[in-house]
DNA sequence: CCTTTGTCCTAA
DNA sequence: TGAGTTAGGACAAAGG
């Protein structure tokens, strides 16, 4: 009995590798692929000249239902198998062009896939030593090793190249320890700490080959480590080949192994799971830079050491116990953060989990996308319902121009100015429901006339579909699964202590099932996925559209509701009303804001136009329209009391700023919540997002507009007369960084950050796609602003001054204007020499002045 | 000078 | 080889 930890096969010698290292060979599976024939009379002599061709193996005739479309009746299949794998690709060809036959179905499903398919078992599931699956819900615990390599840096100030630069140490951290070791040090010299967890080696040689006994001996599950794809381990092997050493790190003795992609580099170690943590925090999280430095600082809060890599190279060359100790616990802290990230962002239990519901091997659950776990999830329930699967739609070339759009979600223009007493509610998952309830699957969409008259429903835009009573697509079918899942284990989580080993599995298994629900949706507009069926994409969007309208038209037509004993109704349930009864309170809603699945509405107490509601009340008038809304939508599409926004600023659609509540253990907590201002975003100067935090919390939280205008009017005050830009804490408020996302070739337009990305190129900087580039605009004669752009390191070491009026024409003034001017603050207020308002057509909208906003009086 | 386009980032 | 979707704000550059 073992856990699947990973697949490797050549030709039909599969091999299974448990966690732990156990392993099952499995040698009597051979891959397949279904053909479809244009005329059934004709199958005996097809077969027969299929059988003719050297690479088939056997031909089998099976009923099968097509892929796409609601059908009654099976058609007549050949199932044509072949003894190798690679010859998957050259049959699909061949059998295409045979003639007789129509079409070809799963002839690009991996063979490991395949097998798990087959098998009916999957990664990180339990399975005997025949290969069948044990279901069990449990997880053996994982061994897992933490590496980081330290390179002698060449003298050009360059990174380091294997064909050049030896490796001088390698570090490791052990999870659980090794020998009693929780971390461990190997050093091309013998000079080294007297310690049990540092050697010392000869040289580069002894060591690698001592690193390939320990990684044999503790054996790991997983290695992990920071840009190790990109990097670390294209180099070790590089540096091992170049040693004349064998580097059989893998389970069965194999090499290890880089994968070259067109953008990127994948290692693989037969039998072990390869994490590189770098793309996964990048994907995962947001910040300025993913520098091991920041993300542990940010996630930690436990800095890398400090030692600059020209002190690096001096102390290794020194070469004293002394001096190489200091790089030794520089590279020690390396690999021990790395492994604390992983602990602290729980990225392998949510892996762990995803591997589980889908079957996918747990490395191809890290280092792929949606497509891949969607595609695993939707071949299980296709063939327990006898139905083929469509390939990958066959895409020339990479004309993006020419990709068909399709209506997505509305957003309603948003009430603006400073609201309060706004109340949020939203659709629990939204598209996976609308799905459900509406039946949308590539099997029950009606794509033959003939089939017209089976009850069914048409899209406001998009298929027409078969009703749920006819026949439960496939789709919604697992759809619903996942969400009743998901609903479990989440009431099983209320249970338990948020800080138990049970709590954070379920934590993780949730949130997995909350990835996959709310891919599928969006698997179905990808070009390139087995389900891309626009017919369902702008169903599911058509149907959210109207259904937010909708429910905004009701709850506009609600009229007052009334609050009695803390309960709400409407005046419906109420009948007669007393209107002398001052127990009773009356309140008004009114939707002031929504996008997709969510809408804002301000409630209006009478007689209290001055005052505050209160929080229980909002709270309790949003459960009572969520559940009024609830009732007239289809099962089980629900809308929930999602928050209270005791105060909330609308600046334009997707750009707001709430003060908001949250009942948390029976208190209310109260919090600044910002969407798409520029506090959340990274292409603007980290000091303009604190500056608008600190303006957005004085009238949010205190009330306080004057004070907000201050901070404001201070800081630009600041920014303008700054003269001193000599180290580069002067600066770094003021930075602002843009993703390189594409060779620089490819622009049409020539971009600040992709200029300054060709200066530091052309100064030998490797750059990759997907970098952070870092720029400051300085002063200078030249007009554009990409012009007066450069590095940080390059503006202090060449003593150029920063363009401080850039910075608060551009930068500074425009968010804090935007921000207080909801609250009728002037543009001099802020800034004394504020470019005029030039007035167009149309007159300008009177504002109260803020001074008379600030006579309200927001009691909580 | 004003409008359109390309790009990036974020919300959902 | 493999990459889930659209909507929308905001900037700088490019275009007329």
């Amino acid at each position: 009995m073992m856990q699947i930890l990973d697949i490797t096969s050549r030709k039909n010698q599969l091999e299974i590798f448990g966690v732990g290292g156990q392993i099952i060979k499995y040698n009597n599976f051979y891959p397949y692929l279904y053909a479809l024939l244009k005329d059934n009379k004709r199958i005996p002599e097809i077969v027969a000249n299929l059988n003719m061709n050297a690479t088939i193996t056997k031909v089998e005739v099976c009923e099968k239902f097509l892929p796409l479309g609601y059908q009654i009746e099976k058609q007549k299949m050949l199932r044509i198998y072949t003894n190798d794998p690679k010859n998957i690709r050259f049959l699909r060809d061949e059998v295409k062009r045979f003639p007789g036959i129509a079409d070809i179905f799963e002839a690009d499903i991996l063979y490991k896939n395949r097998f798990i398919i087959d098998k009916g078992i999957g990664g990180m599931q339990y399975i005997d030593n025949c290969c069948n699956n044990l279901h069990y819900d449990k997880n053996e615990e994982l061994k897992i090793l933490s590496i980081d390599f330290e390179m002698l840096p060449p003298d050009s100030g360059k990174m380091p190249e294997a064909t050049n630069d030896q490796i001088i140490m390698a570090s490791l951290a052990f999870s659980p320890t090794y020998q009693k070791n929780e971390t461990m040090v190997l050093v091309a010299s013998k000079n080294v700490p007297m310690a049990n967890d540092v050697i010392g080696f000869r040289g580069e040689t002894t060591l690698l080959r001592y690193l390939t006994e320990i990684v044999r001996d503790y054996n790991p599950d997983i290695i992990i480590g920071y840009n190790i794809d990109e990097f670390d381990f294209p180099y070790v092997a590089a540096r091992y080949a170049q040693n004349g050493i064998d580097c059989r790190w893998g389970r069965n003795e194999s090499m290890i192994y880089i994968k070259t992609l067109a953008m990127s580099k994948q290692t693989q170690i037969t039998g072990r799971v390869v994490l590189d943590l770098l793309p996964l925090i990048r994907k995962n999280y947001s910040y300025q830079n993913y520098t091991l430095r920041t993300v542990s600082h940010e996630l930690l809060k436990w800095d890398k050491i400090d030692l600059d890599i020209r002190d690096m190279k001096k102390f290794w060359l020194e070469n004293t116990v002394e001096s190489i100790t200091k790089v030794v616990d520089y590279a020690r802290r390396d690999a021990h953060l790395v492994l604390k990230l992983l602990e602290k962002t729980k990225l392998l239990d949510r892996f762990i989990a995803i591997s589980k519901k889908t079957g996918l091997l747990l490395q191809d659950c890290i280092n792929g996308g949606q497509t891949g776990k969607i595609d695993m999830l939707i071949m299980k329930k296709f063939i327990l319902q006898n139905r083929v699967i469509a390939m990958k739609p066959e895409i020339e070339g990479s004309l993006e121009d020419e990709e068909v759009k399709y209506e997505g979600a509305i957003i309603l223009t948003p009430k603006k100015g400073y609201l309060k007493d706004v109340v949020v509610v939203d659709y629990r998952s939204l598209y996976p429901t609308i799905m459900i309830s509406q039946n949308y699957s590539p099997d029950t969409i009606i794509l033959d006339n003939k089939f017209m008259n089976v009850p069914n429903h048409k899209a406001v835009v998009g298929g027409t579909f078969v009703n749920r009573d006819v026949q439960i697509g496939v789709v919604p079918e697992i759809l619903l699964e996942l969400l009743n899942e998901r609903m479990a284990i989440k009431k099983d989580m209320k249970k338990l202590d948020k800080e138990s080993d049970e709590y954070v599995y379920l934590d993780a298994k949730q949130y997995a099932i909350k990835i996959l629900l709310n891919s599928f949706y969006g698997y179905t507009g990808y070009t390139r996925s087995r389900l891309y069926i626009l017919d369902i994409a702008s169903a599911v969007t058509s149907f959210g559209r109207k259904n937010i309208l909708d429910t905004k038209e009701m709850i506009n037509t609600l009229g007052k509701l009334i609050i009695r004993d803390g309960k709400i109704f409407t005046k419906d349930e109420i009948g007669e009303i007393d209107y002398n009864d001052d127990t009773l309170k009356f309140v008004g809603v009114n939707v002031v804001y929504g996008d997709t699945d969510s809408l804002f509405i301000e409630c209006k107490q009478d007689f209290c136009n001055y005052g505050a509601m209160n929080l229980d009340d909002i709270k309790a008038i949003g459960e009572k329209i969520a559940e009024i809304a609830t009732k007239r939508l289809p099962e089980p599409m629900a809308l929930l009391y999602e928050k209270i926004a005791k105060r909330i600023v609308f600046e334009q659609k997707k750009k707001y700023a709430m003060l908001r509540y949250d009942l948390v253990k029976g208190e209310w907590k109260k919090e600044i919540a910002t969407s798409g201002m520029e506090t959340k975003r990274r292409d603007w100067s980290p000091r303009v997002g604190e500056t608008l935090k600190a303006c957005i919390t004085q009238v949010l939280e205190y009330d306080n507009i004057d004070e907000a205008v201050n901070i404001a009017a201070k800081t630009i005050k600041e920014i303008i007369n700054l003269s001193k830009f000599n180290c580069i804490d002067d600066v770094k408020d003021l930075i602002i960084t843009r993703k390189y996302t594409k060779s620089s070739n490819l622009y049409k337009v020539e971009q600040v950050h992709i200029k300054v990305a060709k200066k530091m190129m052309a100064r030998g900087i490797n750059l990759t796609l997907g970098d952070r580039i870092q720029y400051l605009i300085y002063t200078g004669s030249a007009e554009k602003a990409s012009d007066r752009a450069d590095t940080p390191e390059y503006i202090l070491a060449n003593g150029l001054k920063i363009d401080t009026r850039y910075y608060v024409e551009k930068q500074f003034f425009q968010p804090l204007k935007r921000f207080l001017n909801c609250f009728g603050v002037l543009d001099n207020e802020i800034w004394i020499d504020a470019p005029r308002v030039r007035r167009k057509h149309s007159k300008p909208e009177t504002i109260n002045s803020h001074k008379q906003l600030s006579l309200f009086n927001f009691e909580v």
